[in-house]
DNA sequence: ACGAAAGATGCGGGGTTGCGCAACTATTTA
DNA sequence: TAAATAGTTGCGCAACCCCGCATCTTTCGT
C-alpha cells in the first residue's frame, strides 16, 4: 500500500463516485452487468423497484461515466465502462466478512469472494 | 474477479460503508491516519475545519468501527483499525487517474499510486 | 478548587438524496 | 397512423447529511 498520501483533488473525485456507490440499488445494477449487459426491464425484476426508478440509478451512473448503454430496437443494453470499479465492493464484502469491522449483524453464512 | 454476484446482504453493508467513505472530510482523515496515528487537533489544522466538525466525522467512523481513538492525557489519538479499507480509495484514485471515467476535469499532473 | 486546553455532543437550518407518480420520447408492429 | 412496449425525464415530498454554534466533559496545571 502507498505510504503517501493523496493529494486533495482525490479525495474530491473518491468522494462523488463513492456517493454514486453508496446506494444499495446501484450496487446492485454494478454487479448484475459486470460482465454481462442487461437490459433496464432484467434490472426491474432483479430489482424489483419500479422502472422508473432503475431508469433514474442508471442516468446517474451513465452520467458519471461508470456505466454505457446501447439501444437495440425498443430495448437498451447497459454494462459497466471499467470493472475496475468493482473491485472495492469485493474488498469492502471481503473486510466485513472477515469480522473486521462491524455494521450490521453478522449473516448466516459469510463466505469470501475472490477480488 | 469473482464472475458470482455477491449476495444481497453484500450490497447493504457495502451501501453503509460507501455512505461513510462519501465525504471529502472522512477521507482526508483516513489517508491522514492510514498508518500513524494523530491527534485531533493535528487533524483540524490538516483539513482546515473546525475541531467540532472534525469530531463528529470521526465519531460517525468510530461508531461503524473504521478507527479507534486512544486517550493520552488531554488528547485523543486516533488510527485506522484496518488499513485494508484505505485500498478502494487508491483502486479508485488509480482509476481515475488512468482516465477511465469522467468526474471532472483532468489535474495537471497526474500520477498513479501503489495499491 | 479553579481555569485552561482538547474533545465530544446536541440542536437547528440549509442543502441533497431517494422514490412514487405522471407525463414524455423512441421504436416496433398491426 | 394508431397502439403497444421499453425507457426517460420532471415534479414533489419525506428523509437524510453537512456544518456552524453553543454547551458539556475530561484532564492537567497552578
Amino acid at each position: 500500500m502507498a505510504k503517501e498520501v493523496l493529494p486533495k483533488i482525490a479525495f474530491i473525485n473518491n468522494a462523488k463516485t463513492y456517493k454514486l456507490l453508496a446506494n444499495e440499488k446501484r450496487l446492485e445494477i454494478l454487479n448484475n452487468i459486470k460482465f454481462e449487459e442487461k437490459r433496464v426491464e432484467e434490472l426491474v425484476k432483479i430489482l424489483g423497484v419500479s422502472k422508473a426508478n432503475v431508469s433514474q440509478h442508471l442516468a446517474l451512473l451513465r452520467h458519471a461515466g461508470i456505466v454505457t448503454g446501447r439501444r437495440e430496437g425498443l430495448n437498451v443494453y447497459y454494462k459497466i465502462v471499467d470493472p475496475e470499479i468493482i473491485k472495492p465492493c469485493v474488498i469492502l464484502y471481503n473486510l466485513w466478512v472477515s469480522g473486521t469491522r462491524a455494521h450490521g449483524p453478522a449473516p448466516v453464512r459469510k463466505q469470501k469472494v475472490s477480488v
